[in-house]
RNA sequence: GGGCACGUAGCUCAGUGGUAGAGCACUAUCUUGACAUGGUAGGGGUCGCAGGUUCAAUCCCUGCCGUGCCCA
């Protein structure tokens, strides 16, 4: 007998480990089942696991036992990445705690650590993933940074540099002064906010009288000053061209050049430019063929460059000396408060400098043009998708991808200087000294650029990487390219974009044929979870508290297209209710000896209930499926939930509950029917709730020792199980039980009061299915009795119309007259409206003209039977005024 | 400034060119042999605003207002 709750805390551990033994998660490379593959977004190593990656992981878990079940040989393919600053900022700052620093240590003794906070953190994630349910292929799971996919990166950097498609590049990269290291664009966040505009006079060389004054938001910036640039069409200034200015403090003539950079609207008009501190300027810098001078270090502390007194001051601290200076000098002439943005690193959070530095570079411009084609011409899909735009909108302005890293955690980039600046580039020390030796004719030293390479640039590799590549397995050719990748919208850029380059440029063909792009997960206010708000929801305190089941059909339940998910605890709460219905529907089944009976036939079931809920098990499943199919969880979450409580719980077990009691064959083919859409309903709810259906699935028949729902069969339901005739049928029943609860608590009759039911007007059918449902009638709308009478009603009724027949409740003594003349008065206004509505319609020439016939009928029919029933309700009325 | 979403019941959200839906919350009621983590019934919406297209608009189009995100 199974306990009164489901317990999911007393099951997971052991479930999800049985599941894992069994090998059920393996996909099989030599099978000749039809391939279906999905590529984990490998969450970072050395990272827990928080709610968006519950709802990454819960989806794909949902497609993957999905298709599993559905015979596909899936793959689902798991790893963690390497993660290279996140992962380098979490140790340096355990090491900072225990008072050393990486620098003292060296990068060796410092690897060697990460390593080891690695092993101690790196199971952690894979196991919170575990705790979901989720069923990856485990002992294919890959690390960034393990050898077979460092190979491969040492080879695609190899193969990209051959092909010119990376190269060694002196440009501004976007600094970060904290981490000192380079950071992609992508990595940069514009964050606005107040700022001030300062307006610097610089005075003109050979003219004591004249300024020109310049507007910036960094002074300190002046420092490195090479120009100042006016438009050339500009007539204030148009003489003041070829001359020079003077820069304050420094000293230096600078040039005044004329460039369309200058908005002659904006500010004064004349611009300072430094050429080595700001991107636009850089530019102007390239044209005029500038000098670029670098006034600061890699901390952002002003270097040998800047005058003596301000050599190893902090910006900030030489923004507040030169302004101080420039006062004193009257050269300040005017202060705006403004908003402005400036770029963040997204790790360190600290102002990112534009800083000239020499980085490696992939040629992304390049790469992107067969990406872009592969989704235009729908290779590759988004869904939804709107994504397009933005992948689009990203692809068509990409800029070249700076992927060297002044860091130590990642995958060392494989560059040899030798001598006179030359550059070898191998995948082994050995082949670069080789190469080195042959270009200068003698043994040289060359050293390996220190450098690593950006995380990405390895996760870009992952679909083909994970696979075996570079060599030429089986994996590779069965599962690339993928059928799907899941994941949110705010790595498009980051991943999806650079795994479609390298895939179509590696590989000759598209990662993934469809990319399902998902909610982000806010909290219930809408807000963007985070530490520091301090909103973060823990998806394990979920499970603990709920269990894994529930939060994963809520996620499930949850996941529209292109809409955020707002989560909030009583959803998950709402959906481990559901699980517990579930669980005494179990409970039910259990009691009343509805066991499973394999030699069962649900297609000749011959009572009509039996015939509709085997009907409706069959909608159900096509309702998944196609759900499924369009990647529409939710619709799929729904169909599933719907049918369980608000069909088979609600209807179909109060209605056999009397066939059961009478016993006899009637009541053995409704056990078999119960015990046999039961089971279907666990193997419908696997995909979604896989701990609670393996569990019950077990408990609720004899089955062969060690077989698991998980490994079992998707349905594929006959034709012939949809019993239109049974669908009517049952649809009748409803409604004649509906309204009668509906009047009854309407008319305030005691819920335990059984009454007598009195029809009028019936037609054949219904007084064939009042007879046939007599018992499920009495019982479930508590009648004592039910005749048919074509007489006047008796004194004291309550009336009610279904359908053609008239339901009369003599009830005399338990109901207030008044208050029936009001709920019919109601009834009739409401009909009366309704007849209205439609009569405008109908009178209305151009509607009856140019609408289609059918939905012109519809308004006919309609109207006609909302005439019928307002005849009866109006003679239900005067019956009443007359007695 | 450019782009993309979104605005539907108190809340969270589905949905559709032809009578507006769910879950939760709320109200009333019920311990009836699966389930009070439950049953039954009910209230609650000019579908953001204003135009347009259409026989018909919550849905399509335009503008506006509001919210969020992305990019400069």
């Amino acid at each position: 007998m199974l306990d009164k709750t489901f317990d999911p805390a007393k099951i997971e551990a052991s479930r999800y480990g049985q599941w894992e033994r069994s090998g059920a998660f393996a996909a099989h490379p030599g099978s000749d089942k039809v391939p279906w593959c999905v590529m984990m977004p490998p969450p970072n190593v050395t990272g827990s696991l928080h709610i968006g990656h519950a709802l990454n992981m819960t989806l794909q878990d949902v497609l993957t036992r999905w298709n599993r079940m559905n015979g596909r040989d899936a793959l689902w393919m798991p790893g963690t990445d390497h993660a290279g600053i996140a992962t380098q900022m979490v140790v340096e700052r355990k090491l900072e705690e225990k008072g050393k620093s990486r620098r003292d240590m060296g990068r060796e003794a410092f690897l060697e650590e990460v390593w080891k906070w690695k092993a101690e953190s790196g199971g952690a994630i894979v196991n919170q993933v575990r705790r979901l349910g989720a069923t990856p292929d485990w002992p294919r799971e890959r690390f960034t940074m393990d050898a077979g996919l460092s190979r491969a990166v040492l080879k695609v950097f190899v193969r990209l540099h051959k092909e010119g498609l990376i190269y060694r590049d002196k440009r501004l990269v976007n600094w970060d002064p904290k981490l000192h290291t380079a950071i992609s664009d992508l990595e940069v966040e514009q964050k606005e906010q107040k700022g001030k505009m300062w307006h610097i006079r610089y005075p003109i060389e050979g003219d004591k009288e004249r300024f020109i004054t310049v507007a910036t938001t960094r002074p300190e910036t002046m420092l490195g000053d090479t120009a100042v640039a006016v438009h050339p069409e500009d007539d204030r200034y148009r003489d003041l061209v070829g001359k020079f200015a003077v820069l304050p403090i420094s000293g230096r003539p600078v040039p005044i050049i004329a460039d369309e950079y200058s908005d002659p609207e904006k500010g004064s008009g004349a611009v300072k430019i430094t050429p080595a501190h700001d991107f636009n300027d850089f530019e102007v810098g390239k044209r005029h063929n500038l000098p670029m001078i670098n006034v600061f270090d890699i901390d952002a502390k002003i270097n040998e460059n800047g005058p003596e007194a301000y050599r190893g001051l902090d910006r900030y601290d030489a923004r507040k000396k030169i302004l101080q200076e420039l006062e004193e000098m009257d050269l300040l002439a005017k202060v705006e408060d403004i908003k402005n943005t400036l770029p963040y690193g997204d790790r360190s959070g600290v102002v990112i400098e534009p800083f000239l530095t020499d980085q490696w570079y992939v040629d992304a411009k390049t790469l992107a043009q067969p990406a872009i084609e592969a989704v235009k011409t729908g290779k590759t899909k988004f869904v939804p998708q709107q994504w397009e735009n933005t992948y689009f909108a990203w692809m068509k302005d990409i800029q070249p991808w700076c992927i060297s890293r002044q860091l130590w955690w990642g995958h060392q980039i494989p560059a040899w200087y030798g001598p006179e600046g030359s550059i070898f580039v191998a995948e082994t020390e050995e082949e670069a000294q080789k190469e080195a030796n042959a270009r200068f004719g003698e043994k040289v030293i060359i050293k390996r650029d220190p450098d690593v390479l950006d995380t990405w640039f390895s996760s870009a590799l992952w679909p083909f990487s994970t696979l075996g590549w570079p060599d030429k397995t089986r994996e590779l050719d069965k599962y690339y390219p993928g059928d799907v990748l899941i994941t949110s919208f705010d790595i498009i850029f980051f991943w999806v974009a650079r795994m479609m380059m390298m895939g179509i440029h590696f590989m000759g063909d598209v990662p993934f044929k469809t990319v399902y792009i998902h909610a982000l997960v806010r909290d219930s206010k809408g807000q963007k979870m985070s530490k520091s708000k301090g909103n973060v929801v823990d998806p394990l305190e979920l499970v603990e508290k709920y269990g894994a089941d529930a939060l994963r059909f809520t996620l499930t339940a949850m996941a529209a297209q292109g809409r955020d998910i707002r989560l909030s605890e009583d959803r998950v709460e709402g959906y481990r209710n559901f699980a517990t219905k579930i669980w005494n529907a179990a409970r039910y089944c259990e009691m009343n000896g509805c066991k499973l009976d394999p030699a069962f036939d649900p297609a000749s079931a011959a009572y009509t209930p039996n015939r509709w809920v085997i009907g409706e098990v069959a909608a159900t499943q096509a309702a998944i499926d196609k759900a499924l199919e369009a990647y529409k969880f939710n619709d799929a979450a729904g169909a599933v939930y719907q049918f369980v409580w608000g069909t088979f719980c609600d209807w179909y077990l109060e209605f056999t509950k009397p066939v059961l009691q009478g016993g006899g064959d009637a009541a053995e083919e409704v056990k078999k029917t119960t015990a046999w859409v039961f089971d279907q309903i666990l193997i419908l709810l696997n995909p979604f709730m896989p701990f609670l259906s393996e569990e019950l699935y077990e408990h609720m028949a004899d089955r062969p020792k060690d077989f698991m729902l998980m490994a079992s069969e998707w349905p594929r339901y006959p034709e012939k199980m949809r019993d239109m005739k049974a669908l009517i049928e049952m649809a009748w029943l409803i409604r004649f039980i509906s309204e009668i609860r509906s009047v009854r608590a309407d008319m305030n009759v005691p819920a335990a009061a059984k009454i007598r039911l009195l029809v009028k007007g019936a037609d054949k059918d219904t007084k064939e299915r009042i007879q046939k449902y007599d018992e499920i009638l009495r019982r479930m709308a508590r009648l004592e009795k039910i005749d048919l009478s074509e007489a006047l009603p008796p004194k004291g009724s309550i009336q009610t119309v279904v359908d053609e027949a008239t339901l009369i409740m003599p009830i005399a003594g338990i109901i207030d007259l008044d208050k029936e003349r009001e709920r019919l008065k109601k009834e009739i206004i409401k009909l009366q409206d309704n007849i209205q509505k439609i009569d405008q319609k109908l009178a209305n020439r151009q509607f009856v003209d140019n609408a289609p016939e059918e939905v012109v009928e519809e308004q006919r029919a309609r109207r006609a039977e909302a005439e019928t029933v307002l005849k009866k309700f109006s003679q239900a009325l005067k019956q009443l005024e007359a007695a």
